[in-house]
Formats: structure tokens, C-alpha cells, sequence
DNA sequence: TCATTTATGTGCATGACGCATACAAATGAG
DNA sequence: CTCATTTGTATGCGTCATGCACATAAATGA
């Protein structure tokens, strides 16, 4: 039985993450959200492998190729290889393409400020500890953190308590 | 510039958001998550429009003809015809269709309800205030009121903030 | 009455996706 | 050290969801 307050999280839960992916058809040519969050994926883990980069957009291994082959025709991406494991392929931003995470962070940002823009400084404090909490109590494993963080800003998440998990 | 607070809320919505969409692939066959929005969305709204269902989940208008057109093959839903417009078609949902959307609100609930399991009293409280606040202040529209809705369950929808806004 | 607008449906082409498979590198047992 | 197994990546192939352009039907208004 759902109550209020899980039915009101949940509404407001989408309208955020609607408002951070529809900005992948303004910016990138006309794709959907998937090129967006790869972006911001590679952005925050530089070097992150496609099979890393598969489980944080939740596509099929051979979906992942196949949009780093894109990404890579349009300049974005560049495969690399990996230092480590000589199988492995190190994901990296062109320059072009870290120009576009910046931009695609900063329009995140301010459409998530502009949201917030309401509440007063204790409600921001509220929600900000809340917030944190939720995201400690939601860790399940690396997989899932590097989902949930797809679309983060890394100059943003300082202490960031999905990493703390993590680390625990 | 992003601050950590606009990057906490994100990722939780984020979070929230994959929580609710991915068990459109447990229960439905293994199609993506707009079949279940649709399915949630006609159960919120009986009789509503192919043209108000297309920008509940911004679809174009021919893919949300499609759309119904593999729900209806699945028995899940029905074309009616819209007692004011002849041209209008008025969607409802078979009791096939009741039953699964019975059941992906249930679920959506419960994944909800655990994830919040660990916040205390008071913070349940302080959370729904600012909910209720940020659903009303991003109210901008009965288009995107449908769409912020789309995976609301009507039984918990009382005193709806986006309805408030809406009347207003 | 007729032109315009609105709601829905269809031909067509594109493109993203998953499955099965192939290949290459690492790992581990003997 | 050799070879079977596992792991990471890439490709052939078919399917299916989607959007665009267009068609049809009903409502609206001059």
C-alpha cells in the first residue's frame, strides 16, 4: 500500500531526472538520454572500461560498443588502451567531448538549482542531510553506485557519501 | 556551478527514478519502461487521449499509436469511443490491464517505502513538506503535470500537491 | 457550405538494441 | 610451461520501436 509521502517522492523523483536527460536532444543531434549519461560517466571515471560503462547505463554489452563506436565518430570519446589489461579499452573525452559534459553538468545544475530555488535555507539543510542519508542507506555494491552517479558532477560531489559507502 | 546539495538531489532522484522503471522489464515481457508509464498513466487517467497519453510520455504521435496499438494486442488496454469527440479515442485498461498496473504501483511503492525505510519520523515529515513544496513550485502546465504523474498511484494521491497547482 | 484546425491512423525508412558468436588477452591448474 | 577456462571487446544478424510525411475523419468557425 503506497502513502502519500512514498507517492510524492517518487513524482518528484522523475520530474528531476526528466529534467536532467531532456537535455540530451537540445545538446547532442536528436539521440536519447543514452549518450548523455555515457558522457557524464566518462567524464567522472576517466579511463573506465566499456564493461564498467555497460553496467552504469544498464545496456547489453554489445549496446555499449556500439555506442562508444558513436560517440567515437562523433568525436566525443577516444578508445584507448588500457595499461593494465591489454584486452580492456580505456575510455577518455576528446576535448570536444569534455566541453560537452561541462555543458551538460552546468544545465543539470542549474535546472536542479532552479528547482530548489523554493525552499528556504533550513529546508535546504534538511533535504541536503536527507538526501545524503537516503543515498548511504540505497549503496548496493559498485555496480549500482556507478549507475546511480551516471549523471554526477565531480566538482560537486565532494564527500561524497556514495564513495563512503563504498569505502566501508 | 554546481553545488553539492543540486548533486545529491540528482543522483537520488536518479536513483529513485531506475527504481520505479526497471520492473517494467520483470513483469512486462522485455520491453522498455514506457509501456509501463502508459499502463500507470491510463490507470490515473481513464479515458484519456492518444494526444494528452503522447505528451504524458513524450512520445511522438504516431510511435504512442503504436504504442496502444501493442498494448491492445496484449489485452491490456482498450480503445473506446470518446463520448464528446468523435475523433478522439478513449483509452481504459482491460482487467488484465487493471492487474498489472495494480501491480507495478505496488511495487513502485514498495521499492520506495524500503529505500526510505531508514529516514526517521521527523525526517519522513520534514521530506513530505519539501516534496509537496518543490511539486507545486515546478508546476508549469497541464502537459507536464501529466507527465511528472505519470507513474502515480491514485490511491495515494491524496491532496495532490500538482492537482492543487493545477486548479490554481 | 466550406476552409481550417484537431485527433487519430499508416507507409516508410532509420537506427538502436539484444542474441549468438568470434576473437584476443589473462588466469589458473597440472 | 602448456593448455583449458574465464574475461573483455568486437561483429553478423534480425527485430522492433521510433519519427517524419502524409492520409483520413471529425469538429470548428466564418
Amino acid at each position: 500500500m503506497t502513502v502519500r509521502l512514498e507517492n510524492l517522492v517518487g513524482a518528484l523523483a522523475m520530474r528531476v531526472t526528466d529534467d536532467i536527460e531532456d537535455q540530451g536532444p537540445e545538446i547532442l543531434d536528436k539521440t536519447v538520454s543514452a549518450p548523455g549519461s555515457a558522457i557524464t560517466t566518462i567524464a567522472l571515471h576517466p579511463g573506465i572500461s566499456i564493461r564498467w560503462l555497460s553496467s552504469a547505463l544498464m545496456l547489453s554489452h554489445p549496446g555499449t560498443v556500439r555506442l562508444v563506436d558513436r560517440l567515437v565518430a562523433a568525436e566525443l570519446v577516444e578508445r584507448q588502451a588500457a595499461q593494465s589489461d591489454g584486452r580492456a579499452v580505456s575510455l577518455h573525452l576528446t576535448a570536444k567531448g569534455d566541453t560537452l559534459a561541462k555543458q551538460l553538468l552546468a544545465r543539470r545544475g542549474d535546472r536542479i538549482a532552479a528547482l530548489l530555488q523554493s525552499l528556504s535555507e533550513s529546508e535546504k539543510r534538511q533535504l541536503e542531510q536527507i538526501a545524503e542519508k537516503l543515498l548511504v542507506a540505497t549503496y548496493a555494491g559498485a555496480a549500482t553506485a556507478v549507475r546511480t552517479c551516471r549523471w554526477c558532477d565531480g566538482d560537486a560531489c565532494n564527500d561524497c557519501p556514495v564513495d563512503a559507502a563504498m569505502g566501508a
